[in-house]
RNA sequence: GCGGACGUGGCGGAAUCGGUAGACGCAGCGGACUUAAAAUCCGUUUUCCCAAGGAAGUGCGGGUUCGAGUCCCGCCGUCCGCACCA
């Protein structure tokens, strides 16, 4: 039987169904001799469907993994799911299903979908993060953690939804309302579970400098989100009062041009004269009605109010300034006070100008000394220190070190070093979830669950009917005994945030015993993960989570790695157009006629071409990709993810971009077809030379992640197999590739392998050699220019002398009459290149 | 406001070190095959004057250089991150 084309359909099941039985993608042992190479995807959500996103980014990732295999490395290549998060929760609400069946479905049905795209993935090594013989692992960590410290217990505020009980994440609160309840939000204190992250900020911050295979964009955007600043604590002494304010500055230098002290709504000194002063309690309420959103903060004014106190200058005890509350004033970063210097900080000068206080310039702005402050433009560039007493002169960096030096000699402050990193709260008060191991006795008060009774299993027979946390109202899941004294005790039913299920996956991967999270020396065998690849919203939270807890574990001596993602791709979106109807519904691809550019609903309404955007349910852009694999195959549907666009742009899906890749598929099997008869005769030199180009090329370009690059030197090769002539070189060069194209196309690799005769599955074999000396040409092509304008171009031997060179390009016809026998006044010869003749 | 990236044909993009701009794909146009369609194949496609042959051209304006898409300065535009962080 023959078919006169490549059917997907039957040649996709066919090959997967060879690879499994082979097993040829488990993971080699841990002592394999060869070396080792992780190639990881930010494992998928379960929410229910595979997107044309994870397509793209499997895709990449399997091209990378098949390629390694291929270079002789040991591949570890796994996949499993980030199974645990609300919206298994919302949907067990919704329709009543239970989070755990919900998320188990989906996991089916995703992993069906993923299968179908060929990737070349180690299943055996599968997991969910809702498997108790993950999570129990993660509680043991959790365990480690909170005996070395790490972990903390703390009371702090949180967004609580009276009617669903339930604590709300800042995104679920919608004009302070809860979002699915719509109950005015309530500001709740909670003890609450934090990962002491502050400890490691100095050690991440400096970590992201051996990140050299990482986007600058994400070092700097953990950098910025580290937020690392240096500076003074002051304290300023309350006039007729024990009591002092602590201030952070990074500005001690501009000390003498103090003005006012401010603090926070929410600093203690507030709250207690709040107490006595009704009108000081309705301002701080004032404060914490503001919106938080950018464009609320952009246009905030700025609020204040006068407490009535005052406090010493640190350096003239007669020298007072007035204390206010105000509104731009954060508790939670620094101390939650700060002095205002308005002359060199726009804020103050707002502030000041606003109320009425003194603008004092202490910094010269070139001539600019004057100490009364024109204008409502603070000046916050360097210059010399003035109006500053014994500072006068001095440079912005000296001004600091001699005050800090001052203040610490005097005892009134101290060097700060000052992050923007906060802990990192890790208490959800939700189901879904792992269960913080965790015990409360009235007697013992906190105690770790002990090891010996982990994992702390979820119970499966909760209800979701009334609102809250389920755990909290089980009838028997919270009692339990004290592992200390033995007494009646409670379970904690707080779970932990699912980004702390995500912080270590990647080393259960690489791997799993029953009796520990992993390994030591299995895991360090294969991490840290050769090629991380994954979208660039995970650029802060995951990322650094993932880097603090491997930091963490490496602090309590078990792992010896510090970082767990040696390289770091992310990659862009896939786009489609959007489509509008005259009512301005949004309508799928499939309801729309394109008719010569003019587009209409299947009813004949008019229809507009909305912006390309990012493939959404809500915009009706989407294209399934189980829909796409029936129509055109898995190798058809990978090649059009790594085609044109470079992988970290976004990638505009259209019909017919697939269509071309649909078409090249054909063709490719065309040339497989044609090509069982034996190629003897003449050779073709120039073909041969591309072959080899193309293989050298092709392997760059994947090492690069460049596939886009990659597949056009496909194409090249492809467009020059079919004008050759010469049998004997097209038989090669067709012969070469399968293993050409079977990272990309592996399904269709594997049939031309075996249309031509190879033994075994192309995905076992070596990436074909090639011979340097043969991406050199024997002749170039040399352009000739005049005065830097292209004239004509030459063809000489690849080794020919300047000399030689320059001769040839005078004598050329078009340069003599260019330069009609005038004199050139300079010549430069690039040999290989080019010759620039300057008239 | 602060920080960053990017700007090349009708479109996605290529040009690795400062050295022949537009590889490769898509779309378009012309043709072949066919009763017809699909499929396939051949040719063509930066713009302008066009017969040959020129001229211009990588957001805009300058600069460095024998030579600039690439380096420097200043604009304009688009996108992204953070944001009252003291």
């Amino acid at each position: 039987m023959h078919d006169t084309r490549f059917n997907p359909i039957k040649a996709d099941a066919k090959w997967q169904a060879a690879w499994e039985k082979a097993a040829i993608f488990a993971t080699p042992a841990a002592d394999d001799p060869r070396p080792k190479s992780y190639v990881l995807e930010m494992f998928p959500y379960p929410s229910g469907r595979i997107h044309i996103g994870h397509v793209r980014n499997y895709t990449m990732g399997d091209v990378l993994a098949r390629f390694r295999t291929m270079t002789g490395h040991a591949v570890l290549h796994p996949m499993g799911w980030d199974a645990f998060g609300m919206p298994a929760e919302n949907a067990a609400m919704e329709k009543g299903v239970h989070p755990g069946t919900w998320t188990r479905a989906n996991i089916a049905a995703m992993k069906a979908q993923l299968l179908r795209l060929g990737l070349a993935i180690d299943w055996s090594r599968e997991f969910a993060t809702c498997d108790a013989a993950y999570y129990g692992h993660e509680q043991a960590m959790f365990l480690d953690m909170f005996d070395a410290g790490i972990v903390y217990r703390k009371e702090s505020a949180v967004n609580w939804d009276p009617v669903d009980r339930t604590v709300l994440a800042n995104e679920q609160v919608i004009d302070g309302r809860g979002w699915r309840s719509g109950a005015l939000v309530e500001r709740k204190k909670l003890n609450q579970y934090f990962l002491r992250i502050t400890d490691f900020a100095e050690e991440l911050l400096t970590g992201l400098g051996e990140l050299d295979k990482w986007p600058d964009k994400v070092r700097l955007m953990q950098e910025n989100w580290i937020g690392k600043s240096e500076g003074l604590i002051a304290n300023f002494h309350l006039v007729g009062s024990e009591q002092g304010v602590e201030v952070f500055t990074t500005r001690p230098d501009t000390i003498y041009g103090a003005s006012f002290l401010a603090i926070a709504a929410d600093h203690p000194l507030a709250q207690s004269l709040a107490a006595n002063a009704p009108e000081l309690a309705t301002f701080i309420d004032q404060c914490k009605q503001g919106g938080t959103t950018a464009a609320e903060l952009e246009t905030a004014e700025k609020l204040g109010f006068n407490t009535g106190l005052s406090v010493q200058h640190p350096l003239d005890p007669d020298w007072h300034l007035p204390v206010w509350v105000a509104n731009f004033v954060l508790m939670d970063y620094g101390t939650g006070a700060v002095f205002g210097c308005p002359a060199h900080d726009q804020r103050d000068l707002d502030f000041a100008r606003k109320y009425g206080l003194p603008v004092r310039r202490v910094v010269a702005d070139g001539d600019a000394t004057d100490a009364d402050f024109d204008g409502d433009i603070a000046f916050t560039g360097a210059g010399a220190i003035v109006n500053s007493h014994w500072m006068d002169g001095m440079s912005v960096a000296a001004a600091k070190a001699a005050i800090i030096a001052r203040a610490e000699h005097d005892g009134w402050g101290h060097a700060k070093v000052q992050y923007r990193l906060r802990d990192w709260g890790i208490s959800r008060q939700r189901y879904w979830g792992t269960p913080i191991p965790i015990i409360h006795c009235d007697s013992c008060g906190v105690v770790g669950v002990p090891r010996d009774q982990l994992p702390v299993v979820l119970p499966e027979d909760v209800d979701f009917a009334t609102p809250g946390n389920p755990l909290d109202r089980h009838p028997t899941w919270r009692d339990t005994n004290c592992p200390k004294c033995q007494g009646p005790a409670r379970r904690e039913t707080d779970t932990l945030d699912t980004f702390a299920d995500s912080s270590w996956y990647f080393i259960r991967f690489a791997s799993q015993p029953d009796n520990a999270p992993f390994n030591r020396a299995e895991a360090e065998s294969w991490l840290p993960v050769g090629q991380y690849i994954g979208g660039i919203e995970h650029a802060i939270l995951h990322l650094l989570y993932a880097r603090f807890w491997t930091r963490a574990l490496h602090r309590m001596g078990k792992i010896s790695i510090t970082e767990p993602f040696a390289a770091l791709f992310t990659q862009g979106m896939v786009t489609h157009e959007t489509y509008r109807d005259a009512a301005g519904n949004w309508l799928s691809p499939e309801e729309v006629r394109d008719a010569n550019g003019v587009l209409t609903s299947l009813d004949g309404g008019a229809v507009t071409r909305g912006r390309v955007e990012k493939m959404s349910k809500s915009k009706k852009n989407v294209v399934d990709p189980d829909g796409i694999i029936d129509q055109y195959g898995a190798d058809a549907v990978r090649w059009f993810m790594l085609s044109d666009s470079p992988p970290e742009r976004d990638l505009l899906w259209t019909e017919s971009g697939i269509e071309g890749c649909w078409r090249f598929v054909q063709r490719l099997w065309r040339l497989f077809d044609a090509a069982a008869e034996k190629g003897d005769g003449a050779r073709d030199v120039a073909l041969d030379k591309a072959c080899h180009r193309a293989i050298a090329g092709v392997a760059a370009d994947i090492e690069s992640l460049t596939f886009n690059k990659a597949v056009a030197k496909i194409y090249e090769l492809v467009n020059a197999i079919e004008k050759s002539r010469a049998p004997a070189s097209r038989h090669d060069a067709i012969s070469i590739l399968p293993r050409l194209i079977s990272p990309m196309l592996p399904h269709l690799a594997e049939e031309g392998w075996q249309a031509l005769g190879g033994s075994g599955l192309v995905a076992e074999q070596s990436w074909p050699d090639h011979d340097p000396a043969m991406l050199v040409d024997d002749d170039v092509t040399i352009a000739v220019q005049i005065n830097g304008k292209l004239r004509d171009t030459i063809t000489l031997p690849r080794d020919a002398s300047r000399e030689v060179a320059q001769a040839a390009a005078l004598a050329n016809t078009r340069v003599q009459t260019a330069i009609a026998g005038a004199n050139p006044k300079k010549i430069i010869v690039v040999p290989g290149r080019l010759v620039n003749i300057v008239v």
